[in-house]
DNA sequence: CGAAAATTTGACATGACTCAACTGGAGTGG
DNA sequence: CCACTCCAGTTGAGTCATGTCAAATTTTCG
């Protein structure tokens, strides 16, 4: 079930036989029913986990009103983790839950540590990673900033079509930054316009 | 000029003399006039740029409306780079200006690759940079999405006084994601209510 | 089938925007 | 050193996008 996850590593480096067989060896795996919690708002998040299926979505719950705020989605093929406290094993402002069953692999701290010593290639490809990451939230940043909710929504559904299919409508409102009842009239909006 | 540089990476990473002699030597120093440009939009980023001092903006242009979007503002030991157009060699989406006079160390993307390759420990340094902004980025999503632009601007004012100081305000509000005059109204009524 | 959850719909409220007028400070040139 | 201009910032009136709350409807799932 690691194939996945060298085949993505292996999209941005080169890895020997032996390197694929050591990298192989640090990881675990993990298997969360619908609705389990990969970790909590205070927990600190151990593991770095890779989605090999299902999904899962990462959210901030407000203090005063109590509302979950989705960070992200991930689902196949992304990563499941909150850097700040995996990097400095410290208590997370974020919460990570499963919206389907979901299998993960995992790394712990020191594992990972260690791996990236071992292999120390390993530190372009997870620089590469994040980099592609900043790129799309940096795109996310401007399109909040500068485009209406509807605009929002369509640049969605083009860029996520997978997420769409898997995730209930009141949590992509969240992560648009919008009411689970306004995304409803911005539907009905346009599927009255496509005629 | 490039001690705050080397200084930045000692904080991250272990260089010895050679390292940093081969790294120093990859550099060079670039002025930019206030309102000078760094590069712009459809332009390619040819260096990845770090802030010595000054202050810089980058920001997109809305396709229609032809309004500036403030991404981010860099300020001394910042980085100010499109990170994709650098690493892609291809066209940014967004324009980075100087806000004032201002100095930067600037590296080609063929001598960063090969810097690279002669520093691995390098690749290290650039993931945790990364990571670092990453983590900034998430909370201002956050922000953006759950939180008054009272409360984003009480927080933008917290977490960067010095940005504060140097840049206007109506850049402040683009940076928000607010009007300038709806920024206006929120002090207005803030500074009543300080009595 | 029935209960709970998600979505839709409508009436009303409000935060934030637009536009236009006004104020005040920072150059600039005579 | 004044007069002028220019731009950032402020203020106010009117509007619009989006939020709130509550009820009705549809979907999901035990």
């Amino acid at each position: 079930m690691i194939a996945p996850l060298i085949k993505n590593i292996q999209s941005k480096i080169q890895l020997t036989e032996e390197e694929i067989k050591l990298f192989a060896d640090s990881w675990k795996e993990k298997k969360l029913d619908k609705n389990d919690l990969l970790f909590k708002t205070g927990d600190i998040c151990r593991y770095d986990s890779f989605v090999i299926s299902g999904c899962v979505k990462a959210f901030y719950i407000h203090p005063t009103t109590g509302k979950e705020e989705i960070l992200f989605f991930a689902i196949e093929d992304w990563w499941a983790t909150d850097l700040d406290s995996f990097s400095n094993q410290s208590p997370s402002d974020y919460t990570i839950q499963a919206l389907e069953d979901t299998l993960l692999l995992q790394i712990s701290h020191d594992a990972f540590e260690k791996l990236l010593k071992a292999i120390p290639k390993l530190e372009r490809y997870f620089r590469l990673i994040l980099h592609g990451y900043i790129s799309a939230i940096q795109k996310r940043i401007i399109l909040t900033n500068a485009h209406s909710a509807e605009e929002r929504y369509i640049e969605f559904v083009k860029r996520y079509p997978k997420i769409i299919q898997k995730v209930p409508q009141y949590l992509i409102a969240s992560y648009l930054g919008i009411t689970p009842e306004f995304l409803s009239k911005i539907r009905a909006k346009r599927s009255l316009g496509n005629y």
